[in-house]
RNA sequence: UCCCCGGUAGCUCAAUGGUAGAGCACCCGGCUGUUAACCGGGUUGUUGUAGGUUCGAGUCCUACCCGGGGAGCCA
């Protein structure tokens, strides 16, 4: 492959003077060298950083996103990851070899490029470079992502170059601040990181299709569809724990709110009540959505998403009741039966009727999972609460105080029909110490989703594992 | 598991049952400030697969394959 390189120096004066120009062959492999003698070196600077070197001849090391010229000038948008400049080749100011070359240049070559960062009132980032020099690293093959627009098919087979454009870019920037403002408001909260184990030998809640696995001479194992029951116990040994990991589901769910795997972040807390849950809840996802704002608004403006409704996540949440609920969704002329869980457009619907989350709190324990406690002035409720996010995103929170009576959850254990001997240790915690406890389980990618305001939670995760889909 | 929609060039899509097309990508040429640049020319096809109806099927029928989003289930 080839590498071209325009050195320029400097005069006494500090003006940059074209010293020389240099076409080598390159190792067919590996990084290309970047101490050609010839080379006036230049400092290596983030495209995010360059708009405080304004004035100084710099070095950036990426990719070529787009180039286009005008006959006697070339435009190359380079990105490094930080951010896209373009910079700038003009046919009088380098030598015909390298005006030359940039022609040869594909979408995704490869590239560093160095030049002199000026101020442009024209340019998005408020500078670009002059470029003086533009060592090729490898010539990019004919790039299989188009200009224009292609359907979710092609990109999701190409999810791994997909990664590089603009839009996949900002949502992951926004999906790593929200894992810094989860982890960072538990550590001021107090909560320790324990972890669970990802292969479990029996489903957690009874209800999900889990992923098997045959795990050596002892049979059957699953992968995990929640990390609460271990988060229970060690909430047991240090008080306020929270777990922070993938999990499974194996239901046949094509929807644009599913994958088969996914991150959940779960807390749990020694001695809260159902109303320390939902203060939790609360305290947290303002936390969660002020951080990213804080951090993320140019990102979202790539996206395009509105901030206004996410600068209203504040608390207090509204709550209301299961009871409440369903007079809200019989007002609206919804049929719906107590006793009966909501359907997801019941729950749109809901949610959509509030400018912030809503919690929606007891609701019937026949619909709800076998950990949870009941409400000691309403047998037939559950001390659970869903948080659903506003503008129709839904549930992206379940949580629930839980059942701390060993006979009761043993009763419970039986009614599910659940194998009593792979829950032997969970009742453990019941004869131990049992104390008041709760905690609650936010699905990462709806709430990422939600943040940026995706159609589909696959986009809010790196590389999503769908039922058609594991490639790449 | 059920319901609905779709599959035509590398990509996004068009084509009353009657000669398969456009834009983008790619190749050639032009343009000194482009912002998914633009202008001119060019290359690109087992219309998902297998049958069937018809003088004639991308188009209608049947089955299958693949994909999508909705129900259920859930975060």
């Amino acid at each position: 492959m080839l590498a071209i390189a325009f050195c320029v120096k400097r005069n006494p004066a500090g003006m940059i003077v074209p010293r020389a120009y240099s076409i080598g062959l390159c190792a067919p492999e590996g990084p290309v060298s970047c101490d050609n003698p010839d080379m006036e070196p230049a400092p290596r600077v983030p495209v995010s950083a360059l708009p405080a070197h304004a004035g100084s001849r710099v070095e950036i090391a990426g990719w070529l996103y787009n180039r286009r010229s005008s006959g006697k000038i070339h435009f190359l948008q380079v990105r490094d990851g930080t951010g896209v400049v373009q910079a700038v080749v003009g046919k009088g100011d380098v030598p015909p070899d390298l005006f030359e070359r940039c022609e040869t240049l594909a979408q995704e070559t490869s590239l560093i490029v160095r030049g002199v960062v000026r101020a442009d009132a024209r340019a998005p980032l408020g500078v670009e470079i002059g470029a003086d020099s533009v060592e090729v690293v490898q010539i990019a093959e004919p790039y299989p992502l188009g200009k224009k627009e292609h359907g979710p098919d092609f990109l999701l087979t190409q999810r791994h170059l997909w990664l590089r454009s603009r839009k996949p870019w900002a949502v992951l920037r926004v999906r790593d601040s929200v894992i810094r403002a989860i982890r960072d408001f538990f550590h001021k909260e107090g909560f320790l990181c324990v972890d669970a184990p990802v292969f479990t030998p029996a489903a957690c809640e009874g209800t999900t299709t889990l992923f098997g696995v045959d795990y050596f001479d002892l049979g059957k194992a699953y992968l995990t569809q929640s990390g609460q029951l271990y988060s229970e116990a060690a909430a047991m040994a240090h008080g306020k724990v929270y777990c922070f990991g993938p999990v499974f589901r194996a239901e046949r769910s094509k929807t644009r709110r599913h994958l088969t795997e996914f991150w959940m972040v779960e807390p749990e807390a020694a001695f809260y009540t159902l109303n320390d849950v939902m203060s939790l809840a609360e305290r947290f996802l303002e936390a969660v959505v002020a951080r990213t704002l804080e951090e993320r608004r140019e990102e979202l403006k790539i996206l395009e998403r509105d901030p206004v409704p996410l600068e209203r996540v504040r608390a207090p949440f509204p709550r209301i009741s299961y009871d409440e609920a369903v007079e809200k969704i019989r007002s609206a002329g919804g049929a719906i039966e107590w006793g009966e869980d909501f359907g997801s457009p019941q729950e749109t619907a809901l949610s959509a009727s509030y400018d912030r989350p809503v919690m929606v709190h007891r609701y019937p324990a026949q619909v709800k999972a076998f950990y949870m406690k009941r409400d000691p002035s309403d047998a037939r409720v559950a001390l659970c609460v869903d948080v659903l996010a506003p503008e129709g995103v839904g549930e992206i929170i379940g949580g629930s105080q839980r059942e701390d009576d060993l006979e009761a959850l043993l009763g419970r254990v039986r009614e599910h029909k659940l194998p009593q001997e792979a829950f032997e240790w969970y009742l453990d915690l019941r004869r131990y110490g049992s104390v008041p406890h709760g905690g609650f389980g936010l699905g990462l990618e709806r709430t990422v989703g939600w943040i940026c305001g995706l159609e589909h939670v696959r986009e809010a995760i790196p590389f999503p594992r769908m039922m058609y889909r594991i490639v790449p």
